[in-house]
RNA sequence: GGUCUCGUGGCCGAGUGGCUAGGCAGAGCUCUGCAAAAGCUUCCACAGCGGUUCGAAUCCGCUCGAGACCUCCA
């Protein structure tokens, strides 16, 4: 099993050298979304780099669960008792259940566009309702959580005599309890920084069910630490999720853990970096995301243009999965042409002509690759080194470098393996043309390459502009005509 | 106000002490009836000011600028 691979390990702010806690298994958790919205393009981002950890993890060799979980309930409004989705449920006038289920489809759709791979098990918060409610009980038994008025608080202050809160996030709780900004309808807690385990229900609430503490529901940091804990245990390897959920929602998931299961739940913590928009990042809340849609669909002001799916994640992977993405019309434009010249590259792999002897080192190609990826799963490189492949594969076309059969064979191998199974890249527009039209497409081509001879260029070149119409592109070489499909 | 991150060529984005990624755009060339596409080659950088060092984009300090978290957020 390899242990090259090292990974920045964001609670100790340092690379570290991967060791699973039970190879080859691998425990990975990552915070999900929550369902009363569509996703925007940032929240892609993120779920596109766990991809890539995801994959990376599995081309090693691991035995990776992969637990992504789905909030369907939970996440307060800042002015109001009432959870987004049930918010939400009321706008619309249809049941909680219908948004998420309608989102969570969506979701799903979306994920699948972008080729990520889905996670081993998806729980729901709502279907962990009643283990939720034991680590509740758990917690207050043990002295870390005080009911009032029916809902219950973490309390941060006793846990902090235990334990250290704010390891995560570099905060310290004093600062924490004199520096939180006053909000209302914090009167039922003992100090600002507690955060609630089970929140009391209105009458009118409609997401609420029923606990030892009455009607209610259940806290916003609770189903991760619950959910993580079942499938992976209470402790596992790793857990990621978006940097603006490491305060304070991994911290409160780190101290509901450790007070109600005395152990230290995460080994390696993973925080993805925001995609931003004009510089700024976009949130779901102030409506400033620009959905996959609107780029698949290229229906937004700022872009000219639709942009597939594969150009979309090809235009992530470029950026290593810390730094924030700054993402523009003319970056995009970018990521469109290196792709195609990409995946062009790949598919004229087969047709290489080989010789007695490589001019080309594969096997350096090799490591830089896997150095690459083992540098804390650092994209951007390996498609730099990508790229002075695909060189190579010019130039041996071109007959000014050369390959053996062997040769041949690991680079395909290599490329393959990193472009689509790491990279998780597909063709997108190949394989619409089947075999009846490309030989209609070559039947025009040939009429065109005749209409040449007889120096009839106004046929020839009319020929090639209404393919170009139908979305042949048509690329004249030395030894006659080929297209690819826009 | 507190905590933290960042500022790289026209654009996106790697790189943490010497050998100055990569993509796109630009320029030149090849191919070509023309064009497109493609390919090859190539120019342009390290916010500013000081300091450490034989040597700094890379370390330290200051200034300016941007952003994140502190409240739901990927």
């Amino acid at each position: 099993m390899q242990t090259k691979l090292k990974l920045y390990n964001s609670k100790n702010r340092a690379l570290e050298t991967f060791n699973p806690l039970n190879p080859p298994f691998v425990g990975l958790y990552v915070c999900g979304p929550t369902v009363y919205s569509e996703v925007h393009i940032g929240n892609v981002r993120t779920f596109n780099s766990f991809d890539l950890i995801y994959r990376y993890l599995l081309h090693l060799g691991y035995k990776v669960r992969y637990v992504r979980n789905i909030t369907d309930v939970g996440h307060l409004l800042d002015d109001t008792s009432e959870d987004r989705i049930s918010k939400k449920a009321r706008l619309e006038n249809i049941e909680p259940m219908e948004v998420v289920q309608r989102y969570t489809v969506d979701f799903h759709q979306t994920m699948e566009q972008f080729n990520a791979l889905p996670p081993s098990i998806e729980p729901t918060a709502t279907g962990h309702l009643i283990e939720q409610i034991e680590l509740v009980q758990t917690i207050i038994d043990k002295g870390f959580g005080y009911e009032s008025n029916g809902s219950v608080y973490f309390d941060v202050a006793a846990y902090n005599n235990h334990h250290n809160y704010g390891e995560l996030s570099g905060r310290n709780v004093d600062d924490l309890l004199s520096n939180t900004r006053d909000l209302d309808g914090q009167s039922d807690k003992r100090h600002p920084a507690d955060f609630a385990l089970w929140k009391n229900a209105e009458p009118q609430h409609i997401m609420k069910w029923n606990s030892p503490w009455g009607m209610g529901f259940p806290g916003w940091h609770l189903e991760c630490s619950v959910m993580s804990t079942k499938y992976l245990g209470k402790q596992f390897d790793i857990h990621g999720g978006g940097m603006d959920l490491k305060f304070p929602h991994h911290e409160c998931e780190i101290a509901q853990n450790k007070a109600g299961y005395d152990e230290e739940p995460v080994k390696y913590w993973l925080h993805t970096n925001m995609l931003t928009f004009n510089g700024k990042k976009m949130a779901k809340s102030e409506g400033t995301g620009v959905t996959p849609r609107e780029m698949l669909t290229g229906d937004h002001p700022l872009l000219t243009q639709a942009y597939s799916a594969m150009t979309i994640r090809f235009f992530m992977l470029q950026a290593h999965y810390r730094s924030t993405l700054d993402f523009s019309n003319d970056a995009l434009q970018a990521a469109e042409k290196g792709l195609k010249r990409l995946m062009v590259a790949l598919n004229s792999l087969p047709n290489l002509p080989v010789l007695e002897k490589s001019t080309l080192d594969v096997s350096d190609m090799h490591e830089k690759l896997y150095a690459a990826m083992n540098d804390d799963f650092n994209s951007p490189i390996a498609i730099a080194h990508l790229f002075e492949a695909v060189k190579w594969v010019n130039l041996i076309s071109d007959g000014k470098e050369s390959i053996s059969e062997s040769d041949k064979d690991a680079l395909t191998k290599l490329l393959n393996a990193f472009v689509t199974d790491i990279l998780g890249l597909k063709n997108e527009s190949e394989n619409d043309g089947t075999e009846k039209i490309d030989g209609l497409v070559q039947f025009a081509l040939e009429l065109r390459q005749q209409a040449k001879l007889d120096k009839n260029y106004a046929m020839s070149d009319s020929i090639r502009d209404r393919l170009k119409e139908i979305g042949f592109e048509i690329k004249d070489g030395k030894d006659g005509s080929t297209y690819t499909t826009l």
